[in-house]
RNA sequence: UGGGGUGUAGCCAAGCGGUAAGGCAACGGACUUUGGCUCCGUCACCGGAGGUUCGAAUCCUCCCGCCCCAGCCA
């Protein structure tokens, strides 16, 4: 039923990696984990990782736990971890009972702490952040030890409980890890595993001023949760030998980290930095702003999740750095929505046209697919009359060599009704502009069929009876910057200077079928010719519909304008 | 620069010594009551230079590009 969208696993390394695991031994079984800090929403390149870590758990009938990585009591809040679950069950993964929480590891990892300060594997530095900078040394120069190094393990151990008793001013200690101070890895040069930083934590309250840093609290949470795969990407690789060793002295269980490229995508930024100063900087209207590239954006703007999963499985995972193309994304969902949306009649620049030789007053119904790609969406009713609603777009006066649509003396077929002919033109007088079309129609041609002389036209039109359409506001959405790769800017210029103009257009008094009047908000639905829409779920009201534009149908003669080749 | 990664078509990405998968995009065509969908076709000598080999994108050497690490962020 859903293998279009989830076909067999594609293969990729590591997949290799975990059945050479398995083969050799090395572990039995599978237990990954998605692990967000809660202080920013979700985006497609979380999706990614969901994807990947679920499904690795999945296919291998393994687990896989969520875990909210909140160590840093500045920046998370609950209003994040709500919207992290809420939109991995969008996605359409289960975690089950494996809600897990770093803060909730905080007595364990303070044991743990301990037991390396009792193996000598550790000690109280009192540093201050600007020395520990100046005797870490730089990439190129060794550090130097810290003269805290060589305290006893007793006062270590003294003055570690002090610094949890709260004894000492925040940033006045830390507990560092006494490793190499001259390693040629930055991070092995005796890290930081605590700090003291007296700060209200969002699920620990106050009770603790000392917060452990990611670090030092990451492969252990991953450790006590008996994972085997600590899935997670490629900036954290020269972190490896740093987890490694700490469990290794630990002597814990000691998962496999595996690290993998990050998703970047076109025309966008994927960092949660920069996508809340979007939302802060009032850029977008908020995290879930349809154009942001969040999960709660897209879901808004009418992605579905199963064409977010299939984006995740085409893309694939390695390990060099990339950026996919906005396109394949939109493929995606245009692949998923082609097979699901119900057609639908709507007209958003709306041009009047008045069939001269129909009946005043009369109506007339066709019947209209729903879904061409599903036969069991069946047909509905759709009111035809003498004055109808059609794209303005679909007229041209003085119209280039390719375009088959409306113009003086010319016949089309109205979708469903029939043939029209433009007659005249109606303009005012004023400004020119084209006010109303005066057509007649074709008996012969009822239901949108070729007449008896064989007679075709080259284009078939949407419309909407002018009597029975219904209006609402439709929002047409364009990539959120003007460029493929809005970070790789010129030294000194803001990258949000970058932004798209054109990034949103509100479209008021679009012309509906009526049938639309009751669709549900989140529906999905193809305004033919014209593009996927989806009923906002915020903004939209009952007699006060709002639609946003989820993506275009794909456009021949668009692209024949673009390129100039309209008159070839 | 010390260390760690990585370079296959416009964009992703297979390939693991035997003579370049697939997808997207693009272009051409068929079909068409959505210029939609679908279908057919076209589109690479693998960062560079040497070397090993009967044979190399795959092995070796050197060079070049890009990414990550000098937060008491994650």
């Amino acid at each position: 039923m859903d293998e279009p969208t989830n076909p067999k696993p594609k293969s990729n390394f590591i997949r290799d990696i975990v059945d050479e695991h398995l083969r050799t031994g090395r572990f039995s079984r599978v237990h990954t984990r998605f692990p967000p800090e809660p202080n920013g929403y979700l985006h497609i390149g979380h999706a990614k990782s969901i994807c990947l870590n679920f499904g690795l758990a999945r296919d291998y009938n393994g687990l896989c736990n969520l875990r909210m990585d909140d160590t840093n009591p500045e920046t998370e809040d609950i209003e994040y971890v709500n919207s992290i679950k809420e939109d991995v069950r969008w996605l359409g993964f289960d975690w089950e009972d494996r809600e897990y929480y770093a803060s909730d590891y905080y007595e364990k990892l303070y044991e743990f702490a301990v037991q390396l300060i009792k193996q000598g594997d550790a000690y109280v530095c009192d540093l201050s952040v600007d020395q520990v900078r100046e005797y870490r040394g730089t990439v190129t120069t060794p550090g130097k030890d810290s003269p805290f190094r060589n305290r006893s393990v007793t006062e270590n151990l003294d003055l570690f409980s002090r610094m949890r008793a709260g004894e000492f001013p925040d940033g006045a200690k830390t507990l560092r890890a006494k490793i190499d101070m001259a390693s040629p890895n930055m991070l092995l040069r005796d890290p930081l595993m605590y700090r003291i930083r007296r700060e209200h934590h969002y699920r620990r309250g106050d009770a603790w001023c000392l917060y452990p840093t990611y670090d030092w609290a990451h492969g252990q949470s991953d450790s006590i949760e008996g994972v085997t795969h600590s899935i997670c990407t490629l900036e954290f690789e020269v972190h490896r030998p740093l987890y490694d060793w700490f469990l290794d002295r630990l002597g814990v269980h000691h998962p496999q980290q595996i690290e993998f490229a990050r998703l970047n995508l076109s025309h966008t930024v994927l960092s949660k930095r920069r996508l809340l100063e979007l939302v802060e900087g009032g850029f977008v209207s908020g995290w879930d702003d349809p154009r942001m590239p969040t999960m709660t954006g897209f879901r808004r703007r009418g992605y579905t999740p199963e064409s977010i999963r299939s984006f995740a499985d085409i893309i694939g995972i390695a390990r060099d750095n990339s950026i996919v193309d906005a396109a394949l994304l939109e493929m995606c969902v245009r692949e998923h929505l082609n097979r699901m949306a119900p057609r639908v009649m709507a007209v958003l620049r709306p041009l009047k046209v008045v069939i001269t030789n129909f009946p005043e007053g009369r109506v007339e119904e066709f019947e209209a697919v729903n879904n061409p790609e599903d036969a069991s969406a069946g047909t509905r009713k759709v009111p035809f009359s003498r004055e109808l609603w059609i794209e303005r777009e679909d007229f041209m006066e003085d119209p280039p060599k390719k375009f088959f649509r409306l113009s003086p003396g010319r016949e089309v077929r109205l979708r469903y009704a029939y043939f029209i002919k433009c007659e005249e033109v109606v303009k005012d007088p004023k400004t020119g502009e084209v006010t109303e079309l005066r057509c007649t129609y074709d008996p012969a041609t009822r239901g949108g069929d070729s007449p008896p002389d064989g007679r075709k036209v080259k284009a078939t039109l949407h419309w909407v009876s002018a009597s029975h359409a219904i209006e609402a506001e439709v929002r047409l959405y364009e990539t959120l910057f003007t460029v493929r790769d809005p970070m790789d800017v010129p030294e000194g210029t803001d990258w949000k200077s970058l932004l798209n103009p054109k990034s949103l257009e509100v479209v008021r008094g679009a012309k509906l079928e009526p049938g639309l009047a009751d669709a549900r908000p989140e529906s999905r639905w193809q305004f033919e010719r014209m593009g996927y829409y989806c009923v906002d779920r915020r903004d939209s009201k009952p007699g006060a519909l709002v639609f946003n534009r989820t993506v275009t149908l794909r456009d021949e003669w668009a692209k024949l304008v673009s390129s100039g080749r309209e008159n070839k």
